[in-house]
DNA sequence: TCCTACACTAGACAGAGTCTAAGTCAAGAT
DNA sequence: ATCTTGACTTAGACTCTGTCTAGTGTAGGA
């Protein structure tokens, strides 16, 4: 993650000890956390950081690229910082786990042309749903 | 749509009026409300409707399977009635424009089971983005 | 070390959706 | 046709998520 540090020193950021507290939380894989508890992880390590910041520096993070916003639910929006590789989710309509799963090929070629309405698709989002393991026994 | 009305009276519903102009409301193609919308139309109505009788009615209708729920801008939730014929959502990033589009083969099968991690997987969700014609041109 | 533009904070605000308590009414029973 | 009852509806308070603002703090260049 000090990559990533680096990278936003060389787009002109100031780094703060927030910021960085930020990138830090979101470090890992399969890691889906909303703002929230982003906020609450982070206070872990920095008891005054603002609800405020955390927005702010989430908001910036998605506009340059290094987070993805997903939204399973209809509720609060996560944080997927795997974004350098694409991925899809894979979600337990029970428990609402979210697993990253790598696509066979390029989703969007399956949408024919003809099916495109002279729109310019650029980007497609693939949401599976199912039961867990844990959940499908249960 | 009275259709539509039959098969609830068949569940047992009470068929009110709120639940009739709902219904009435969301009936068409190409048909993506949020509730506020919904609520909006039904009250021209039938002025008296609360919005949480549109919540309660919207919930409903999704829970029996006759209507889609649809959130793909992160903000309300819309509600879409095509649910009968399998299909997916194609959104223009500028205006917020939905379509309607039709996959070509079974998209559950894209996913291979390696990267099913124990999932009992039953449903997916495909929403392409670009620009609209009217928005790739200004 | 100083300066200043950028960043941070607390808290008010806004939008979407849920919940509750009290009143209403659809439809089966009489 | 009227009664009865529990499901349905209502208004409005409440919760949750996210945004905005005005004032304060500070990273990093001069």
């Amino acid at each position: 993650m000090s990559d990533l540090l680096q990278r936003l020193r060389g787009r002109g950021w100031r780094l703060t000890a927030q910021r960085r507290v930020v990138a830090e939380v979101l470090d890992g894989d399969h890691v889906h956390l909303t703002a929230d508890e982003v906020h609450a992880r982070a206070a872990a390590r920095l008891p005054e950081i603002s609800r405020a910041t955390v927005y702010n520096t989430l908001g910036e993070l998605v506009s340059i690229g290094e987070v993805i916003e997903v939204s399973t639910d209809g509720r609060a929006k996560r944080y997927d910082p795997n974004a350098h590789r694409p991925h899809q989710h894979l979600v337990c309509s029970r428990c609402g786990t979210i697993r990253d799963v790598h696509p066979s090929g390029d989703p969007l070629a399956h949408l024919p042309s003809s099916e495109r309405f002279g729109f310019t698709v650029s980007e497609v989002e693939v949401t599976y749903r199912g039961l867990c393991p844990n959940c499908a026994t249960a």
